[in-house]
DNA sequence: GAAGAGTCTGACCATATGGTCAAGTTTTGT
DNA sequence: ACAAAACTTGACCATATGGTCAGACTCTTC
C-alpha cells in the first residue's frame, strides 16, 4: 500500500466532502444560484481548495451530475425479457420512490439541469439514456407481443414514471404544503408508490403486483390528509 | 375614451412585452441565471426601462409568477360534484397537456421556482393552492363514496397527474433527446395525453373516456389547441 | 533529515450584474 | 398652447462573485 493510497484517500476524501456540499447547493440553488463560497462553507474548506481540486465551478457541477447519472442508469437493471412485468415494473417504481426519499438532492441538481435546457448532460440524454430507453423499449415490447401485457407506448410510459416517482423528489415542498407536512414521511412515499403503482399496473392490464420481499406493508393505510399541524404559510422572499 | 385608455394601452403593452421576455428568459435560465440585460434584450427595450415598469429584478419575477398561477388554479373547473369521473379527469388531463404544449415557458418557470424551494410563492403553495386541492379533493372523495369511482388517495393523485403532464413541458428536453426529435409535435403530445389517460382512468376504475364534446373527433385526436385565449391573470406587483 | 511532490489557504483581482440617475421625449390635462 | 405628468434612455455606479497566486504545511521517499 503505502504513499500512493494514503495519498488518495486524503484527495478523495476532500473531493467526497466538496461533492457532497455541492450537491445540497446545487439542488436548492441551482447552477447559477449556487455560490462557490457557500459550497466552501458547507463542505467546511476554504474556497481557494474548492478550485484546487475542482478547478472551475463548472467543472465541479459536471462532477456531481457525473456522480448522479450512473444510478438514474442502473435503475432499470430488472427490466429484462424474461421478467415478470408486473413485478419489474413495481420493483423500478420502488427503486425509483426509494431514489426520491433518499437522494432528494440527486434528483433536484438532475432536474434542475434537464429544465434549463441540459447544457452539460444534453448528449448523454442523446445517447447513452437514448439507447438504454430503446434497449428497454423493445424489452417491454416483447411482453406486449407476447400477450403479456397491454400495449402501451414504452417510452411515453418512461416518461411518465419518472415524472412520477421524481415528482417526489423535486416537488417535495408543493407536496408538503399541499399535505400541510413539516416534512415528508414514509407513509407519503409509501402511498404515492402504492398510487403510481395501482395506476401503472392496472394501466398495462395487469393485476396488482405480487408482493416480492416477503409481504411488509398491510395493503391499506394510506395517510391520513391534513392531520399535522397547520403549516404557516407567509411566502419568505430570500433570493 | 381617450386619456386614461390611451396611456393604459402604452404602459401595458410595454408591460406585456417585458412579461414575455422575462418568461422566456426565466424559463430558460432560472431567476439565479436570467439576466436583467438579456431580458431587455428580448424585449427590445433599454434595461432601464425594465426598471421603470419594474423596480428590482424579484419584482418582475412575481409579476411573471402572478400571471402563471392563475391559469394552475382555473384548470380544476370541470372537477365538480355533479361531473362524470371519467368525463372530469380526462378533460383535467388534456386541459394540462394542452397548457404543457402551449405555455412551456410558463410551466417551466413555474416548476424551477418550486424545485427551488419556491421561496416566493411558498405563500400561495400553502393557502391557495392547499385549499383548491382540499376542495377538489373532497369532490372525488364524494365520487368515491358514491360508488362512482375506486378508491385512491385523491391528493395523490392530483401530485402524479400533474407530474405526468408537466414534464412534457419541464422536461421537454429530455423527452427530445429520448425521442429523436428535433421539436416536440401535436403527435407526441397526443400520445402522452393517450398513455396518462389510459392510467389514470383504468387505474380509477373507470372505462375509457366517454368522448364529451359532441362527436366531433373520431376517437383519435382529442387535443384542441389553445380554446379560449390563456387569459393573462392580473395580479401585477410593482412595489 | 532533507528534498520534493502533493495539498491547503488567506489575501487579492477582474469583471459582470443589478440597480440608479438626470436629462430627454411623449402624452395628458386645462 | 403650455405646463405637468408619464414614460424612455444612455451613461454611470457599488458590489458580489468566480477565479488566481504565492507561500505554508504535510506526507512520502531515499
Amino acid at each position: 500500500m503505502g504513499r500512493t493510497e494514503v495519498r488518495r484517500n486524503r484527495t478523495d476524501r476532500a473531493r467526497a466532502r466538496i461533492l457532497g456540499a455541492a450537491e445540497r447547493v446545487f439542488a436548492t440553488a441551482g447552477y447559477a444560484g449556487a455560490r462557490m463560497a457557500e459550497i466552501a462553507a458547507a463542505s467546511g474548506l476554504p474556497k481557494a481548495n474548492l478550485h484546487y481540486h475542482f478547478k472551475t465551478k463548472e467543472c465541479l457541477y459536471r462532477a456531481v451530475l457525473d456522480d448522479i447519472l450512473g444510478m438514474w442508469l442502473a435503475a432499470t437493471d430488472q427490466i429484462l425479457p424474461d421478467s415478470d412485468p408486473s413485478a419489474a415494473l413495481a420493483g423500478y417504481i420502488r427503486r425509483k420512490m426509494v431514489y426520491s426519499r433518499t437522494r432528494p438532492d440527486a434528483s433536484k441538481v438532475f432536474a434542475n439541469e434537464i429544465l434549463h435546457g441540459a447544457p452539460q448532460i444534453g448528449g448523454f440524454l442523446g445517447a447513452e439514456l437514448r439507447a438504454l430507453v430503446a434497449a428497454k423499449s423493445a424489452v417491454i415490447e416483447g411482453w406486449i407481443a407476447r400477450g403479456l401485457m397491454a400495449p402501451v407506448e414504452p417510452r411515453h410510459l418512461f416518461f411518465v414514471l419518472w415524472a412520477m416517482t421524481q415528482t417526489y423528489a423535486d416537488f417535495e415542498v408543493q407536496i408538503r404544503a399541499v399535505l400541510g407536512r413539516r416534512r415528508l414521511g414514509a407513509q407519503d412515499f409509501q402511498a404515492g408508490a402504492m398510487l403510481i403503482e395501482r395506476l401503472v399496473l392496472l394501466g398495462c392490464g395487469l393485476s396488482p403486483a405480487p408482493e416480492q420481499p416477503p409481504g411488509r406493508t398491510p395493503p391499506a393505510a394510506p395517510d391520513r390528509p391534513g392531520s399535522t399541524t397547520p403549516r404557516r404559510a407567509s411566502a419568505r422572499s430570500r433570493r
